[in-house]
RNA sequence: GCGCCCGUAGCUCAGCUGGAUAGAGCGCUGCCCUCCGAAGGCAGAGGUCAGGGGUUCGAAUCCCUUCGGGCGCGCCA
């Protein structure tokens, strides 16, 4: 459609020049969908960007513009209107070509289209998300993490570029130590030897399992000794199951699991070390080795390397060598997901990559603002190191695998995000998705009413007449169509949220629709059943790719 | 103090990268099932887009500034 409009107002504008009307030649011609129906399918602006060039109002280029133009046979109607906007309206027929196709490809159609990434062209993606290392179970803010990070790997995929989902993780170093002394002191306590947890040490309940089961299964002489790297071990990979299995729950995947200690055996973490060193990047004080933030345009300098026997690298790091390694794995496009407390990081991370020689414009972060949960209007205080936070798994268990997805998706990622419980559980029309899903139940009903009433919508679909529809019909058929411009626009900003509140208003519409008696869908009317059948087809399609993309059931019943 | 994010209806938030009369849900008030799912719908009230400057044909959107809130500023990750 846009193609379509833009090609027209390109041809009348060059006309328009040839016959000495307008002089200039607009840098790009801006296209855009109307708030208001009445202002027509599409609208441009180019009159109103043309005016300073051309010294002339707005509305009189326009007016020069829509008489040099000439209509192709999908534009039933172009106009001059408001401050200089020139508004088309595309033929039934047009509309009518466009319900066909979408019903022939089905979700295929919605999908969101393929642009260009780098100039070259290119497709490869890498989505880094989660990155949670292994200390305990995933939390609520994990949650947002790996929804976002999944979701935005689905848009991606969807639109056909190829995408690999990394986890990034740190299984070795200083909290895994204390993990192990943990488990460790749990162990003992299970044989009732006094033994105090490490101060800082994790106090959550499921150390507690770990050193139970690591007892069911080997005994107790795990006691004489230290054998902190079995504890460790053994804590490691029950933990990692444990994320697995909560992924696997909102059907969340990775394609690699990419270890931070791998860097620093391959010695890609010394490659980094030296090259700093060797362009003044970095210093030694107190004892350790220190980033210069100076020249980096850095707040402040930032260790490297701790000081101390062990020359330990601090986080960033290995994370500096991680972003090098993935530069050179020549992705195309570098989405790096993580929450607001790691801004400062990252920013050092890059300005370091940099200041190395790598480029780093491909690397795009999506940076999430903080989760709060609310019960019954109340805050959750929410703490890591105390048990008393809540786990992703528990939020699963209370209010279900489809609502986490949508309600983590149901704000920008710059928005902090207010996980409210009582909401979520609520099965009614004010939980946004339960209102989708409704909608999409309620159409699968309709389908199964149409069968009863011995109607073949499969047999008789192809030749539904679709003039047949009203316009408040064609209204909604247009909506539902501009899926798929919303799942481009999504995916190319990185922005699932817009795609669930286009569903909601989606969903809206229909529920309107639906509600007044003179649309009953299946009625005496032959031809118009059938043609109301193939719009709710549409309908239903659109919300279940939508829905699909989000990750979200689209369910036949509730 | 410095860096990043936010401030839009009583509440929770959208606003499609600068467009036309600023939207939705909840809450409030009053309505609608002989009918394919009332798990729904309709109507009404509710706004200094935090305040102030600037940029231009045009600003909730971009720039500056003030105020208010969140996060970070660790030899944790």
């Amino acid at each position: 459609m846009k193609e379509i409009v833009v090609s027209c107002l390109g041809g009348a504008i060059e006309r328009a020049r040839a016959s000495g009307q307008l002089k200039s030649n607009p840098a790009a011609i801006g296209i855009e969908a109307p708030k208001d129906p009445a202002h027509g399918d599409v609208a441009s602006n180019v009159a109103l960007t043309m005016a300073r060039a051309e010294g002339k109002s707005p509305r009189a280029i326009a007016e020069i513009i829509k008489v040099a133009s000439e209509l192709p046979p999908e534009i039933a109607e172009i106009s001059v209107a408001g401050p200089g906007f020139l508004n088309f309206r595309m033929t039934p027929a047009y509309w009518h070509a466009e319900m066909v196709r979408a019903m022939g490809e089905g979700a295929r159609y919605f999908r969101p289209q393929k642009w260009e990434l780098r100039p070259g062209g290119g497709d490869r993606v890498q989505v880094e998300f989660l990155s949670a290392n292994p200390t305990g179970p995933v939390t609520v803010g994990h949650g947002r993490n790996a929804v976002l990070g999944d979701t935005i790997a689905r848009m991606l995929e969807a639109a056909g570029f190829n995408v690999t989902r990394e986890y990034y993780f740190n299984d070795g170093g200083r909290q895994m130590k204390l993990l192990g002394e943990s488990v460790r002191a749990r162990y003992l306590q299970d044989m009732g030897i006094d033994a105090p947890l490490p101060p800082d040490g994790y106090q959550g309940e499921y150390i507690c399992d770990i050193a139970r089961e690591l007892r069911a299964s080997r005994g107790d002489n795990l006691a004489e000794g230290e054998n902190l790297e079995l504890f460790r071990a053994a804590a490691v990979e029950a933990i990692f199951a444990d994320i697995n299995r909560t992924c696997d729950r909102l059907k969340i995947r990775f394609d690699r699991y990419f270890n931070e200690l791998d860097l620093i055996k391959s010695g890609k973490v010394k490659e980094v070390l030296d090259a700093l060193r060797k362009q003044n990047l970095s210093f030694e004080r107190d004892g350790a080795v220190w980033l210069r933030g100076e020249p980096l345009k850095l707040p402040k300098d930032a260790v490297l390397v701790r000081s101390g026997p062990d020359r330990e690298p601090t986080y960033r790091t290995p994370d500096i060598a991680y972003h090098i390694d993935k530069i050179n794995r020549s992705f195309d496009l570098i989405i790096d997901v993580f929450g607001a407390d790691h801004i400062a990081e990252h920013q050092e991370v890059i300005a370091a990559v940099k200041a190395l020689g790598h480029d780093t414009s491909a690397i795009r972060a999506i940076i999430y603002q903080f989760v709060t949960l609310t019960r019954a209007g109340e805050k959750i205080k929410m703490s890591t190191r105390k048990a008393t936070y809540v786990t992703l798994d528990e939020l699963i268990d209370e209010v279900g695998a489809d609502v986490v997805r949508f309600f983590f998706l149901f704000r920008k990622s710059d928005s902090q995000l207010d996980f409210d419980l009582e909401l979520a559980k609520k099965q009614a029309p004010e939980n946004p998705v339960f209102y989708v899903q409704y909608a999409h139940a309620r159409l699968s009903s309709v389908f199964r009413e149409a069968e009863k009433a011995g109607i073949d919508f499969a047999a008789s679909g192809g030749r539904a007449n679709l003039a047949l529809l009203g316009e408040e019909e064609m209204a909604l058929a247009r909506r539902s169509l501009a899926l798929r411009p919303v799942m481009t626009a999504a995916a190319e900003a990185l922005e699932p949220h817009r795609i669930s509140f286009f569903l909601l208003e989606l969903a809206g519409e229909f529920h309107r629709y639906y509600n007044q008696p003179a649309n009953r869908i299946i009625g005496t009317d032959r031809g118009l059943t059938v043609a109301r059948l193939f719009l709710a087809g549409l309908i239903k399609t659109a919300i279940a790719a939508g829905l699909d993309l989000l990750g979200v059931t689209a369910p036949e019943r509730m």
